[in-house]
DNA sequence: AAAGGCGGCAACCGCTCTTAC
DNA sequence: CGTAAGAGCGGTTGCCGCCTT
């Protein structure tokens, strides 16, 4: 695992003065003696350096053990999104557009499902990137950015088209059976040409747990074994009609079978 | 040049999920 | 099997800085 920090792809804001801990929710933990706001680039410093020397742990004691008066959350948070030394930064290129378009047409706000297919960019940063760029993008298209349907004023077979022209996707995000996951037809998904084998694999700094989101978050970013799970449970029809997994040979194997309005209707 | 408005984004929160005991 | 603890996720907030007037 590279550890090279860039320090001009790192944010560093003046503490906040008001906080945010005035939004008016109780604190989740104990937070009389952590700080808020942004991160100092001390602060940074000694994270990176903690974890350079002992890895990802429990975020919980991480804070005291690097001498950081940060809770937790914060910690891990603040390296997810900042640190971690494979994140890219920058802008999203048209590709990395298109394909968040494509992949939140099919699993919704799971930005932690879509950055595993999206390499060093973090949930954090899809997410506010939908909400600031790609919502208008889509709106300009005359489609419903949380629907991915045709706003009403248009012709929807036109629209249609439109959408599926606009969302082409690159070829190696090619489709296979496999992402079928039971035979749905072509005819079946307007997102066909996106790849939803979204294999899941294991972080091999955390062998003693083995949790699927875990897994599909940091997946983007190292590289792990393999193992895949069954993401029907993660999308809320785990059993359903549209979950098929059940009929395979795999009980373990986790697919998107068909695009999540499609499965919920 | 100053003031106000707005967009971008870092960071927080509560909730949910998973695992260990 | 039930419960507690830890970790992760998605939604939300509010400051900063740029742009417009």
């Amino acid at each position: 695992m590279l550890f090279a920090l860039s320090s001009q792809s790192v944010v560093h804001r003046e503490p906040r003065r008001t906080g945010v801990g005035n939004m008016g929710r109780s604190p989740c933990c104990e937070k009389a003696h952590t700080n808020k706001g942004a991160w100092t680039k001390e602060e940074d410093e000694k994270l990176v350096s903690y974890i350079k020397a002992h890895g990802e742990g429990c975020w919980r004691s991480l804070p005291k053990a690097a001498g950081l008066l940060r809770c937790g959350k914060s910690c891990r948070l603040r390296w997810i999104n900042y640190l971690r030394p494979d994140l890219k930064r920058g802008n999203f290129t048209e590709e990395e557009d298109e394909l968040i378009i494509k992949l939140h047409g099919v699993l919704g706000n799971k930005w932690s499902l879509i950055a595993g297919r999206l390499p060093g960019r973090t949930d954090n940063e899809i997410k506010n990137y939908w909400n600031t760029h790609i919502k208008r993008k889509l709106l300009g298209r005359g489609i419903d950015p949380q629907t991915h349907r045709p706003i009403p004023q248009q012709p929807e077979t036109a629209m249609v088209q439109d959408m599926t022209a606009a969302v082409k996707a690159p070829t190696e995000y090619s489709s296979s059976d496999e992402a079928n996951c039971g035979g749905a037809s072509q005819d079946d998904v307007p997102y066909i040409d996106l790849n939803l084998d979204l294999s899941i694999s294991l972080p091999h700094h955390s062998p003693k747990r083995a949790q699927p989101s875990q897994a599909l978050s940091s997946a983007a970013t190292s590289s792990y074994s393999p193992a895949t799970i069954c993401l029907c449970r993660h999308l809320g029809f785990q059993g359903s009609e549209a979950c098929s997994c059940r009929n395979t040979a795999h009980p373990n194997v986790l697919r998107v079978i068909r695009p999540l309005e499609e499965a919920q209707n």
